[in-house]
DNA sequence: TGAATTTTGTACCGCTTCGCATATATTGAT
DNA sequence: ATCAATATATGCGAAGCGGTACAAAATTCA
């Protein structure tokens, strides 16, 4: 693939578009953001953008599409990291915590947690789209939880889907807490105080 | 109080009001409801909407303001009914549940952590608001679990403050998850879960 | 060189947005 | 009855919205 095209080349980058798409909409949500602030952030004019992803809504979910891949793939790298459960959980949020940190003065938080929440009860698509994405989350800490339990690191009585729920729930918590700016809380000890609360109980 | 004002009655009830403004945002979030649906919803119109409350933003939060008020008060309720840490702390979530699950044909989640998440990161205001919302679920259960401390149910070495932390961490993915209707996602049993895991290894 | 093809830029459409200016209605006080 | 005070109703206006028609630009192929 990638042989030369017909007609006039293309003066931007997809991949790089939807990521400046993405960080409009991660700032200001999906009805907060107007296509002219896409436009400008994309540096793609207002057809182009049309041509190449669709409308506002295919906009918003390629964006956070392709974050989700990636961010993904980070958490489950450090997940899987392989340094005993307890290291590798905590590696877990700290690998997000830093792309929940992001924002010029303002922490943004999960594009998805914090955003496509609210649509979900508007639009079936992104309901869906949210959906799955949380579903992956559970499930990649289950399968690394059932790891731990087959390597007997956990006793053979933990549930990994159970604690798997339980985890993705804390980092649920810890988007909308970052984003919340809420005062004195400390993501890492909070991360921290995660990690024993999940495993208390279930260490072999 | 509720001497006779002097000029042409209101024909609306300010709280009903804003119940049905809440209504509005509730489901579409703060940008994505538009003053006229808001006037639809209240049966009020604009001019006396914005006499009686302010602009679109005012609308919004002190209709937040009430809702925070009531909700949270049935949770504490529930919280300190003094049935035992466990039997008071499953009552919490479950307090909160029909108001998670309300809205025809979509659960609409929490107003609070579903739509004032995203326009925190844009408007000051609503951050603050939304800080402080989260900041009194955490107090409600710290208070809950020094109580329980202090009455013996937990060991001494439990701290109320990180168990109140992680209990709050809960609800709102909760929050999230029933919004957005995650497939075999079981509020019910994952109340039950978020409780003992919790009070796992702080029994007295 | 010229035709075919794809992307870009301008400019616009119809519609909705929020907020308010103005006029009307309904009450209590005088 | 008249006035003052408050609430409601109509409707406007400037700006912004998402989306697109159309022509110019840039490239490959013949």
């Amino acid at each position: 693939m990638n042989e030369k095209r017909r007609g006039r080349p293309r003066g931007y980058d997809p991949e790089t578009a939807l990521g400046a798409a993405l960080e409009a909409f991660w700032r200001q949500g999906f009805s907060g953001t107007s296509l002219d602030q896409i436009s400008t952030a994309t540096g793609m004019n207002r057809p182009s953008l049309y041509a190449a992803f669709g409308d506002k809504k295919a906009i918003y979910r390629k964006a956070v599409e392709q974050f989700n891949r990636d961010f993904l793939g980070r958490l489950k790298a450090a997940l899987f990291a392989d340094e005993g459960i307890a290291a590798d959980l905590a590696g877990f949020y700290l690998a997000a915590l830093p792309t929940y940190r992001s924002g010029e003065g303002v922490a943004k938080g999960c594009p998805v947690i914090c955003t496509a929440t609210v649509e979900a009860a508007v639009d079936d698509d992104i309901q869906a789209d949210l959906a799955r994405a949380l579903d992956c989350i559970d499930e990649a800490l289950t399968a690394r939880f059932a790891l731990a339990r087959d390597r007997g690191e956990l006793s053979g009585a933990a549930e990994p889907a159970k604690l798997g729920r339980m985890a993705g729930a804390l980092l649920h918590s810890l988007a909308v807490r970052v984003r919340a700016r809420q005062s004195g809380f400390e993501p890492e000890l909070f991360i921290e105080e995660s990690v024993a609360a999940i495993l208390a109980g279930h260490r072999a």
